[in-house]
DNA sequence: GCCATTTCTTAACAATTGTTAATGCAAGAG
DNA sequence: CTCTTGCATTAACAATTGTTAAGAAATGGC
């Protein structure tokens, strides 16, 4: 069900307005930066350590977005679909490698643009800055919630609540994904849920 | 050694020009909605629950920023100390009852101002959109270093990464304050402490 | 200096999560 | 269809962290 491109920028569009309504002569600048990719399943966007230079908008199927330690342990970050993001802004800014990387889960189709093209817009119109800003207002407000989850609710908690929160991405995201996501072993997330289940759920 | 007002609000421009170099007509606008206050240390400035009016900048003294859950356990967030920020931006925005408190864990000097005064002040100039969000930038790169560290990393080694990068504060922060921080109770900590003592540190 | 209070440590035991390994199950390739 | 491969489950055991309680050490008020 691949949509055409209209239908993928007017939904780029929609998703921004959420946070700014940009009027046609910025709208049109900012797509003009965007550009259609398509990955397949399990394909790699970034590698950790790779420079960022890229940064992504998911029309349509789903990526991960994973930190990789020293040891070579990896932890999901989040599971961008439509209408999410991906991008390591903050890594991009420092121009270093990446902490992290991005997988496609699914077939996927996206819009992307370079960091250099989006730095330069932000130049271009002080809207920009402005959608910049409320879009990292709500970045940051998730990552704090994801914050106080990893330390103040045990692991059974913070599963219940992304069934709950994630319950569309549920039988999408293989376990093994969910159980670094929740900061586990995927052996320990199969315990936590034979013990749900014989709890009754 | 308290500091008279005008270094306490040059110390703001200082730690400001890190992300934006504000023109004096701008910096006039912003200092303008900055007063100075002090706070005895125990005092809190916000508690859980409560709306959010303010944010605060630090000129001296140390706060400490800490999340509550339903049951009552408090985690640490962060402890701003000289130059540092306090002010739940997501939860100000959302007109919602704040999730975290803010406590003065020393006799502290402020500048403080009213969120609608800063909401206002960013009509004002596109600066101040762009000062934003640099700040959010350099706060979202931060969210995600201690996410990355709550998933990856054992209470020891984030214990020893506390060590090498707060070790100024080390000294001037309760033990239990320590622990909470790292996502640990007192007890874990300070058995933590005597292994690694144990083992030469 | 002395007392009360707070903070820190220690110890015993419980609960949670990790590790390893074996097995079952399901989906995709040929 | 069969085989391979990847994913999920289970079990036994280890390591980490939590809980409770008692006492030691440090701090602050008087």
């Amino acid at each position: 069900m691949m949509k055409n491109n209209k239908e993928l920028y007017d939904q780029l569009r929609t998703t921004l307005k959420q946070w700014v309504d940009l009027p046609d002569a910025q709208w049109n600048e900012l797509a003009a930066i965007f550009h259609p990719k398509t990955v397949a399943k399990d394909d790699y966007l970034l590698h950790t350590g790779d420079e960022v230079y890229e940064l992504y908008y998911v029309g349509e199927g789903l990526l991960r977005i994973y930190y990789l330690n020293e040891r070579g342990k990896e932890s999901n970050k989040a599971f961008p679909a439509q209408g999410g993001f991906a991008g390591p802004l903050a890594t991009a800014l420092l121009k270093m490698p990446s902490r992290y990387g991005i997988q496609a889960l699914e077939d996927s189709v996206l819009l992307t643009t370079q960091y250099d093209d989006y730095f330069n817009l932000l130049d271009q119109h002080p809207l920009f800055d402005r959608l910049g800003r409320k879009i990292l207002e709500w970045l940051l407000g998730r990552r704090e919630l994801r914050e106080q989850s990893l330390l103040q609710q045990s692991a059974k908690e913070r599963y219940l609540d992304f069934i709950e929160r994630y319950s569309s991405l549920l039988n999408r995201i293989p376990q093994y994904h969910i159980a670094s996501y929740l900061g586990i072993t995927d052996v320990s997330l199969s315990r936590l849920r034979s013990e749900l289940s014989s709890d009754g759920y």
